[in-house]
DNA sequence: GAAGCGTGGTA
DNA sequence: TTACCAAGCTT
């Protein structure tokens, strides 16, 4: 194969390109791959060291649309918390969404515990070994599928994920838009991928996602790919992958209404409802939140909202916080309580406790402007 | 196929 | 600062 075009012939034109391949991507990632902790590196798995399953389904499950530096800690704590897979499948689901408070899409968590069950009780307690198999589990799907079944086990299957969306629309110039392109950019996966380290393959071309092919200024120059890549060969790389425009968030209004107890500052607390967002996670009692966009949640009847038979006052400022689809402004009220129940359903957090609550980032910034006064 | 579903980092 | 982005899945 040959590895590099002729000297001195720029790249203006595709015509003189070599194909990619992944020898070029392997000998990279033996060089430059990450260290992290759910990963075995090329050296060690070359002496003999194997990938856990539970481990590899583990970090995916938590990397879906999260950043590495997110993951790591939780990944850590999860770990010591649950070490093997019939641990997590012997822990309750209370208790996994107290673990990934703060991680975000909390129906990961609530996947990984119905995963973890159902491979305890119908496999064995061992991952199937295949992606086919591994793509009816809860939270599996065609990504996370491929991944561990050639992270885990080897199997030849092509991996997409975003980082390969953006690396592969290059190598190929795909000028189609996503999501339509996932498609063609798949059957381009299919053939690069190798049959000897497909696992090792899957990583390598995410973590040059992660760095040289990035979605802006990628650092082509370096790249194990350069000479081979059509985008870079027509100088347009950062164009790529092409995207449908994305709308924009509407914003919405409510109010959150902190009691404290008298005696040891204690916050009350409550679950949200089964279903929607932040499903059965904890909350501090809130209004619904109004408004999907200029229609402003009128502050003046904010109190309407609060919990019956309490004095509230109004904190100074709000809480801002994003979701997935919308923006939200919360007024903050305060009371200070000496019931031993000021609300029915809910309980009381002491302050020391609040921290192993199930708690959503939202609520925290909420009593944490609490706390600041 | 489109919409719902979190969060923190970055430019 | 607003907007975008990061190892997507489910309905």
């Amino acid at each position: 194969m040959d590895q590099k075009q002729e000297s001195g012939v720029t790249n203006k034109t595709n015509q003189q390109l070599n194909k990619p391949n992944a020898e070029a991507l392997l000998a990279w990632y033996d060089r430059h791959h990450r260290t992290l902790p759910w990963r075995v590196i090329p050296k060690d798995r070359s002496v003999g060291v194997v990938n856990d399953p539970y481990h590899v389904w583990m970090s995916e499950i938590m990397l879906q649309q999260t950043t590495v530096g997110a993951v790591k800690s939780y990944f850590e704590k999860f770990l010591t918390m649950w070490p093997t897979l019939s641990d997590l499948a012997a822990a309750s689901e209370e208790d996994v969404l107290k673990a990934w408070a703060g991680l975000g899409y909390y129906s990961r968590a609530r996947n990984l515990k119905k995963c973890a069950d159902h491979v305890q009780l119908h496999h064995n307690g061992r991952f199937p070994d295949n992606a086919k198999a591994l793509k009816e589990l809860p939270g599996i799907g065609d990504y996370t599928s491929a991944a561990i079944a050639s992270i885990a086990f080897d199997e030849e299957v092509p991996v997409v994920d975003g980082n390969i969306e953006r690396i592969v629309s290059r190598l190929y110039h795909i000028e189609e838009a996503l999501p339509k392109a996932k498609k063609p950019i798949k059957e381009k996966v299919a053939e690069l991928t190798p049959s000897e380290r497909p696992g090792d393959f899957a990583q390598g071309m995410m973590d040059l996602g992660a760095s040289l092919c990035s979605p802006k200024k990628p650092a082509c120059s370096l790249c194990p790919f350069s000479g081979t890549c059509e985008a870079e060969g027509i100088g347009d790389q950062e164009r790529f992958p092409i995207k449908a425009p994305k709308k924009q968030k509407p914003t919405r209004y409510g109010a959150a209404f902190l009691i404290k107890r008298q005696e040891d500052g204690a916050i009350w607390l409550r679950q949200r409802p089964d279903k929607g967002l932040l499903a059965s996670m904890s909350e501090v009692p809130s209004s619904d939140w109004f408004g999907k966009s200029a229609e402003k949640f009128e502050l003046a009847s904010a109190l309407d909202h609060a919990p019956e038979g309490l004095e509230f006052r109004k904190l100074v400022g709000q809480v801002i916080h994003t979701f997935t689809h919308f923006h939200l402004v919360l007024d903050v009220y305060e009371t200070t309580s000496t019931d031993s129940e000021p609300m029915n359903k809910g309980w009381w957090s002491e302050p020391q406790s609040l921290k192993d609550e199930a708690l959503p980032t939202v609520f925290r910034k909420v009593v944490e402007m609490g706390l600041e006064r």
